[in-house]
RNA sequence: GGACAGGUACCCAAGUGGCCAAAGGGGUCUGACUGUAAAUCAGAUGGUAUACACCUUCGGGGGUUCAAAUCCCUCCCUGUCCA
């Protein structure tokens, strides 16, 4: 296989915000990869997947494309469950502590997580583990051992670390372990590659190959992957923030949200979501930014390939044709919840009580925006008593069957 | 244990006796426009109610007052620093 092909496809998408640091990193995958087929034997890459939450997005995947990539090559990939990372939760991620869960929560979460991972990875090539079974092994001696590879200026420095002691916000002495939980996993699974975000530069570049380096072995590549922005466009992916697009909510569901992401970071989600190759990704960039596609169509391919690498070639194309008929022709959709109307109700009453809204304030005020339509009416007066059997339109999205 | 700073709506954040259902921003929703749920512009955004109005809400509880997010007491919680 061609190494070069190779080197360009796993880099793509990599980020590490330094040029130099890239065409290092380019360079020792690519030694690597002839070392290893010199030694016939497959490339080993992990990552390493937080159990602390379950429901997977969009953004967690992009590392998981990464690795079905490998995958695809012959390459050997280990999905890691951080069950004991978990203990300390990464301090990249967020400023509060994490909530300690139960092994039993953790355990539970890790399966689940797997099993949606399988969207994205070859469950027949895949290897699971978890890092619990050799963390929890180390011992106070080991700790310090390996934490005398690195001093605390080192920790400081980064970013994340920095801005909290500049803030004054707390930094715990054992969110500095993670880093060095991390890099032994890399030694112990003797990883030539590993895989993560930007936000894991440091961790997989610098404590990582760190480690390794001291305890004889040869230092993993890292490769960090750019961060996918939520559907703003601005800020990474996040349930919390809400601008995330989960896997499992169903083909139509990703199709949508994935039309409503900003024009300008189509060619991000081309570069992190898809299947096409470096090639593709390159010439969808260009005919986005050069007009030579109309932005809408852009969109609309971008959106069917995403949902169609998580679903069936069929859910896919039905999403799509969902989303033409609803959206673009206006036209009700097929799918719509029912109800069934008591005598007496007026478009309070039913609007309420069918759950299309939350109170009868914002039912008013929906009409009183001109928002509500009975089949093609415009309904201007929200007391009034319910006339007839048919379709009930609230905005643009929600939709309600009378009968 | 001590000192200090905080706890306001979905989130951030202003407000230090009445004009406060509570500024501003974000988010969300709606309309116009369009190329789509993009961008832009406009409006809405506690509940009940046709309306007058009423009810609930500024960490919990108690109090002062004609009137409290605002003053007093008390409790709980969060953070920083010192020990």
């Amino acid at each position: 296989m061609d190494v070069d092909k190779q080197v360009a496809i796993f880099m793509q998408g990599a980020e590490y915000g330094d040029d130099a640091l890239k065409a290092a990193m380019a360079k020792d995958l690519r030694e690597r990869l002839i070392e290893a087929e010199k030694e016939g034997r497959p490339l080993r890459i992990y990552c390493g997947y937080d159990p602390t939450k379950a429901d997977l997005h969009l953004g967690h995947t992009v590392t998981m494309r990464k690795l079905r990539q490998f995958q695809d090559f012959g390459h050997e990939v280990t999905f890691l469950i951080g069950n004991f990372t978990s203990l300390v939760g990464d301090p990249t991620d967020k400023d509060k502590l994490r909530p300690i869960l139960t092994a039993e929560q953790i355990a539970e979460n890790g399966r689940t997580y797997a099993e949606q991972a399988f969207r994205v990875l070859d469950r027949e090539k895949t290897k699971v583990r978890y890092n619990a079974d050799w963390l929890s092994k180390l011992t106070f001696e080991d700790l310090i051992h390996l934490s005398s590879n690195f001093t605390l200026q080192q920790f400081i420095s980064r970013d994340n670390f920095r801005k909290r002691w500049d803030n004054n916000d707390p930094v715990y002495l054992h969110e500095t372990f993670y880093a060095i939980m991390q890099g032994y996993d890399a030694y112990h699974m003797r990883a030539d590659v590993q895989v993560g975000g930007t936000d894991q530069l440091f961790n997989i570049v610098t404590a990582a190959r760190k480690l390794m380096t001291s305890k004889g072995v040869k230092p993993n590549v890292g490769i960090t992957m750019g961060i996918l922005p939520g559907t703003d466009g601005e800020i990474r992916m996040s349930k919390t923030l809400g601008n995330h697009i989960p896997i499992n909510s169903g083909a139509k569901d990703m199709f949508g949200k994935v039309m409503s992401i900003p024009d300008k970071a189509m060619p991000v989600y081309a570069k992190l979501c898809t299947r096409w190759t470096p090639q593709d990704v390159e010439e969808f960039e260009k005919a986005v930014l050069g007009g030579t596609i109309h932005p809408r169509d852009a969109k609309m391919k971008l959106a069917f390939e995403i949902t169609n690498a998580f679903y069936t070639d069929e859910e896919a194309e039905n999403a799509k044709k969902a989303f033409v008929t609803q959206f673009q022709k206006g036209a009700v959709p097929d799918d719509i919840p029912e109800y069934k109307l008591k005598t007496g109700e007026t478009f309070i009453d039913v609007m309420k009580n069918s759950g299309l809204v939350a109170s009868g304030g914002e039912a008013r005020r929906l009409v009183k925006q001109n928002a509500v339509k009975l089949g093609d009416e415009l309904i201007s007066d929200p007391n009034q008593e319910f006339p007839k059997a048919g379709i009930l339109k609230v905005g643009k999205r929600r939709y309600l069957k009378v009968k």
